[in-house]
DNA sequence: CAGACGTGGCC
DNA sequence: TGGCCAAGTCT
């Protein structure tokens, strides 16, 4: 539609030089400057940067710090089996980034060859790296004058430029992505510090809720704290509520063994082995219904779940023959606790393993 | 393209 | 408490 842009969303042509350099000499001083991933291994800031897809720092080091010991080069990671790499992820979510980090490790050993392209566009080719992730790794590993759009970024450019609109919104986002564009330093050897001080003044400095203004090295040439709004941006769109999903699951017990099945790669914990649910098919055998147990409720972002859990047993000598089958696999909680359960059958698991 | 996709932290 | 959101991407 043409939109002329909005009065107040352009800047000065001065700030152009000097918002890199004003916000780097911030970060020198107030910055995060030791994260484990500040390194020039392409390898090891591609895995930071999906494990940070949605993920906070303190949350991802210990994962990070896992996978990098377990698998030093995406040689090894390429090499390992699936289930390994999900295993090392469960806990972190949003578990498609898991397959599709393993299916990019493949990727580029056998497409890349050892060698890292500089260009964003390449990287953005690889399952799980989107324009942002991209543009964030070739920055940093090799100063691309590539623009990064977080959300961080998109907060503080919301504020600096006092945009109102409700988010998300596609035309705003093209915008910010314009902005984030011309606002980039000249010099590549600046682009890993500035990238990291974009991030880090919007998690730090330019927080959600009450931001810092008072410590914010670009307050002059913000519009939100001009006119004393910075804590009411970004206005969000009102989201739809969140269903609420019960689940029964069941627990078919021979011993102090379980059945388990592995999810569905669509659908919520994809790829995980977890308790089947009540319409699938049980494991062979007799069984009878023992005992239920109801899960306190598990919040997704987008679903609110309600498990029980059913224990179903069998008479002990049907189970003497229990073997794992393509379908499911017999294993202990604690077995199980080792290849990665989500969160709340972990807990559930956590009270069925005996030591 | 709006909705799916986890978990933990914050107030 | 419950709603909101975090270094987003995929379909």
């Amino acid at each position: 539609m043409a939109k002329k842009r909005e009065k107040g969303k352009s800047f000065p042509p001065q700030w152009q030089a000097l918002w890199a350099e004003r916000l780097i000499a911030w970060h020198r001083v107030a910055g995060r400057r030791t994260l484990p991933w500040h390194t020039r291994d392409p390898y090891r800031i591609w895995l930071s940067e999906v494990m940070l897809q949605q993920t906070q720092v303190p949350t991802v080091i210990p994962y990070y710090e896992r996978f990098v010991a377990t698998w030093p080069t995406v040689e090894a990671l390429a090499a390992a089996p699936l289930e390994a790499v999900l295993a090392a992820w469960s806990g972190l979510g949003y578990y498609a980034r898991a397959r599709n980090l393993h299916r990019a490790a493949q990727q580029i050993v056998r497409a890349w060859g050892g060698t890292w392209p500089r260009d964003p566009d390449a990287w953005a080719q690889l399952p799980g790296v989107g324009r942002s992730t991209a543009a964030a790794i070739c920055a940093f590993a090799f100063g691309t004058r590539a623009a990064i759009l977080d959300g961080n970024v998109e907060r503080v450019l919301v504020r600096l430029f006092g945009i109102a609109t409700p988010l998300p919104d596609t035309a705003v986002k093209r915008q910010l992505w314009q902005i984030a564009e011309a606002l980039l330093p000249e010099s590549p050897t600046a682009m890993p510090e500035y990238t990291q001080a974009q991030m880090d003044l919007g998690a730090l400095v330019c927080t959600r809720g009450i931001p810092n203004c008072a410590y914010c090295p670009v307050a002059q040439w913000c519009t939100a704290y001009a006119v004393g709004i910075a804590a009411a941006l970004p206005q969000r769109k009102a989201r739809a509520p969140v269903p609420e999903i019960d689940w029964t699951l069941r627990a078919y017990r021979c011993g102090t063994r379980y059945w388990w099945v592995q999810r569905p790669n669509q659908g919520i914990w994809g790829g995980l082995w977890a308790l089947p649910h009540a319409d699938e098919p049980p494991p062979p055998g007799s069984w009878q219904r023992a005992s239920s147990e109801a899960l306190p409720a598990h919040r997704l972002t987008h679903r609110r779940l309600r498990i029980t859990i059913e224990e179903w047993t069998t008479p002990a000598h049907l189970c003497y023959d229990c073997e794992s089958s393509t379908q499911g696999r017999w294993a202990t909680a604690r077995e199980a606790l080792a290849w990665g359960l989500p969160r709340p059958l972990a807990a559930w698991a956590e009270t069925r393993a005996v030591s």
